[in-house]
RNA sequence: CGCGGGAUGGAGCAGUUCGGUAGCUCGUCGGGCUCAUAACCCGAAGGUCGUAGGUUCAAAUCCUACUCCCGCAA
């Protein structure tokens, strides 16, 4: 595998582990990632993790800002192999048909469930029990392609997106360490996907961030831990958005309306559901830290915020 | 030069409008009560009020510049 020229395409912190497992493993020939951007108040330009980690190793970083059109410097390269994970274009065929061991992904997900760009997020908004890593090959579709392995990983009730980020994360590169050498040597399977399967996880947005309290404790409950620690879940109070960061059901039924605050104390800010209530244990006014429930209460007038109501 | 909020003992905040003794709720430490406690009672320690300069008899408070943090928008 040390002589393997691979080409990894990636962005996020998510692929970070997998490039530097592969920088070890084989002669990774090159990086590609997504452009510089503009990021953050004062709009400094900042580069991916990705294209940190390929610098500190001493890699070509290569960022087409259309990588269908700009794809002869890579196929020029003449890897044996191009690895992707996250990275955040779709992958021309051009591309795909050209590396003798093809072209591959480790998606966050087990497929055909949850193709797309926030697989992780979606797990745990969307109630699964169980999600994991795929490693498949590409084709021309959005996470279509092949499967060649798979590894599951349990969604606890206490997991946040970022704790099963990092779960799926390490398997992500223990799964990949195991595949590679089946997929050089030849053995590896090769599983068509089953479409009436599929289900979809599309990036987050803005309005996926918006708290419905007029939905079940449970939804909401996975929806804000769903989304902690990025890009959080909000809810408007008095005009003023208010980041729910960390939630518990709880047993109590009450017979207002759903978004109303019914008890503010150290257990938690408890708001009315669809079918009950929860109990708020973290949250971030604007302008203002993320503080726990007990922080928030000693600086602040209870009578400010009971009977109030979410929207 | 995208818009806005903020920085006050270890934590979360009030005080700034209108300059005049550093305050609240917690936490910590010590003591008490209790079978016991995260509960209750008593007491103590802990802050050059983000930094630098200016105005003033006097600045957390007014003026100027800067640093850092955060929400929105991208």
């Amino acid at each position: 595998m040390k002589d393997l020229k691979v080409i990894f395409m990636g962005t996020p912190d998510f692929c970070v582990p997998i490039l530097k497992a592969l920088s070890e493993k084989c002669n990774v020939i090159a990086v590609v990632t997504q452009p510089d951007k503009e990021v953050g108040r004062k709009k400094e330009i900042s580069y991916s993790p990705i294209k940190k980690t390929a610098i500190g190793l001493g890699i070509k970083v290569l960022q087409p800002v259309k990588i269908k059109e700009e794809y002869k410097e890579i196929i020029d390269l003449n890897p044996d192999i191009i690895i992707t994970c996250a990275y955040g274009q779709i992958v021309p065929e051009v591309i795909l048909n050209y590396p003798k061991y093809g072209c591959i992904n480790v998606h966050a997900s087990l497929l055909p469930k949850l193709r797309g760009g926030a697989p992780i997020h979606k797990a745990i908004i969307y109630g699964y029990d169980v999600t994991g890593i795929t490693i498949m090959y590409m084709d021309k579709g959005m996470d279509t392609g092949d499967m060649i392995s798979k590894k599951e990983v349990k969604i606890e009730d206490n997991d946040t997106a970022e704790t099963l980020h990092d779960k799926l994360q390490k398997i992500s590169v223990t799964l990949l360490l195991e595949t590679l050498p089946k997929i050089i040597s030849g053995t590896n399977k090769r599983e068509k996907q089953d479409d009436n399967c599929a289900t979809y996880a599309y990036n987050i947005s803005r309005q996926e961030e918006h708290v419905d309290f007029n939905k079940t404790s449970k939804e909401v409950f996975n929806q804000i831990r769903g989304l902690n620690s990025w890009p959080g879940a909000y809810a408007v109070l008095d005009d003023k958005n208010i980041k729910l960061w960390l939630s518990k059901i709880s047993e109590n039924h009450y017979d207002a309306k759903p978004g109303t605050i019914v008890n503010l104390d150290k257990n938690g800010m408890e708001i009315v559901t669809k079918d009950g209530s929860v109990l708020i244990t973290e949250l971030q006014l604007p302008g203002k830290r993320k503080t726990n429930i007990k922080d928030f209460i000693n600086g602040v007038k209870k009578e400010d915020y009971l009977d109030k109501r979410f929207r």
